[in-house]
DNA sequence: CGTTTTTGACCGGCGC
DNA sequence: GCGCCGGTCAAAAACG
């Protein structure tokens, strides 16, 4: 698929310039959740921030029917593995109707997923340029359909391609990214 | 005709 | 072990 020109989606709010570049943001990615741990409000995801994702956890537990301390266990230890096999890793949280938005880089996809207690599906994204590592998911939030939850992983070899880049044109949003601490990321930028 | 998408198969990890 | 689950592969189809 061809992205056309500009950003196809006007209410997403990155840029991939000085001002805010998701693959800058090594230091914060140590302290992303893991996988299953989208698909909350801010403040449900400040207080899970804080407790080491224990209120999640605690849901989930329930959910499968295990106790909140193997499911806390697992999910340090899927936290440790994939820090130590993955590195860098950001999830972004966007209000939008469109689920694949233009970042900048050419990605090809390789898979989708249906993921258990979500309806949505989960798309696997690569970079297209050979030898780059980098992997993005896609995917919508499970609480609320109207936010697309997009995680990158790791760090691009190359520069981005200036083509799909060109003209950034958005408004105001709402732009979460999973972290130790919550951050938003609301972004206006009057540029055409 | 080269590249990307689609989609079921496959695989490895983990809980039981 | 077995089955579930998330992630990836790969062959064929679709695309431009």
């Amino acid at each position: 698929m061809e992205y056309p020109a500009g950003n196809p989606n006007p209410t997403y709010s990155f840029h991939l310039d000085e001002n805010f570049d998701p693959f800058g943001l090594e230091q914060l990615s140590d302290y992303l959740l893991p996988g299953d741990g989208f698909g909350l409000d801010d403040t449900t995801m400040e207080t899970m921030a804080a407790s080491s994702w224990s209120e999640r956890a605690h849901q989930d537990a329930n959910a499968s029917g295990i106790s909140h301390a193997t499911e806390c266990k697992r999910r340090e230890n899927e936290l440790r593995k994939k820090k130590v096999q993955r590195g860098s890793r950001v999830a972004f949280r966007t209000k939008s109707e469109l689920e694949v938005m233009d970042d900048g880089y050419k990605w090809r996809k390789y898979g989708k997923k249906s993921v258990k207690n979500s309806p949505n599906p989960r798309n696997y994204y690569r970079c297209s340029v050979v030898g780059c590592p980098v992997k993005k998911r896609v995917e919508r939030d499970r609480d609320d359909f109207s936010y697309v939850i997009t995680t990158y992983e790791g760090v691009h070899n190359h520069n981005h391609n200036n083509e799909t880049t060109a003209s950034f044109s958005s408004s105001s949003n709402l732009c979460y990214y999973y972290a130790d601490r919550a951050s938003n990321c609301s972004n206006s930028s009057s540029s055409s």
